[in-house]
DNA sequence: ACCAGTATATAGTATAACGAAGTAGTGGTT
DNA sequence: AACCACTACTTCGTTATACTATATACTGGT
């Protein structure tokens, strides 16, 4: 499947912020988790750049911890304004794709 | 609901053309169609550089034509390009809202 | 004459994902 | 020791797209 780049303004950084909800992780390894979910074309630098607006932002907590595989690590954990955004995006996500989903749906349906 | 703006980027182009697809209309009734379905906050500007792109990008054909409410209106119907542009727009949505739903749903589920 | 509603258009801005490249640490191979 | 693959982070510039603001113009009502 061909690049779906635009369709994924707005939504990655939730996918990221929902990833890292699950658990303390770093960026390497979110890119990784990302493309096993089948967003194959995810590379570092995007996920980079998300991750530092959510430092940015405030939303996530950072601790640097050694590796045995490579450089050190850089460690991000929600905080309570991480969970609050992460709630929030998916509010609008479900907003936003059953409308689509509606509008989809008439396709169907005879001209109502 | 506040600001969807990036959630819609990539997806209202498809809208659009959906819309178009079920009958022949114009740019202003296809942004009053979009704030019934539930996005508010389209505005006409918006839709005019979708229209303006769809044409440009040639997968609609136009016809202007004169209305009794005011200047003269640009009716856009689809073309066999825009047909399966628009095929290949449900399938990417399809396969991108299928994977964002997989990964809220494994907020649920215990660490899979 | 003025305003509200209908209708199209465009120039500029903001945002976010991506491409490309660079820097660094670890371990294995030659 | 030199090199390479993998791990890991960062930055710079590009591109696509929605939005803001504004301008233009036609119709009908007050």
């Amino acid at each position: 499947m061909d690049n779906f780049r635009e369709m994924l303004k707005g939504v990655l950084e939730g996918c990221v912020l929902e990833i890292i909800s699950r658990g303390e992780t770093y960026g390497y390894e979110i890119t990784q988790q990302l493309r096993e979910l089948g967003f194959t074309d995810v590379v570092e630098g995007t996920v980079y750049t998300i991750t530092m607006r959510l430092e940015k932002n405030n939303l996530v907590d950072t601790e640097k911890k050694p590796s045995t595989m490579g450089p050190p690590r850089k460690f991000y954990t929600l905080n309570t304004a991480g969970h609050e955004h992460l709630k929030t995006f998916w509010r609008k996500w479900d907003f936003v794709s059953g409308k689509i989903e509606e509008i989809k749906a008439k396709k169907t349906r005879e001209d109502e």
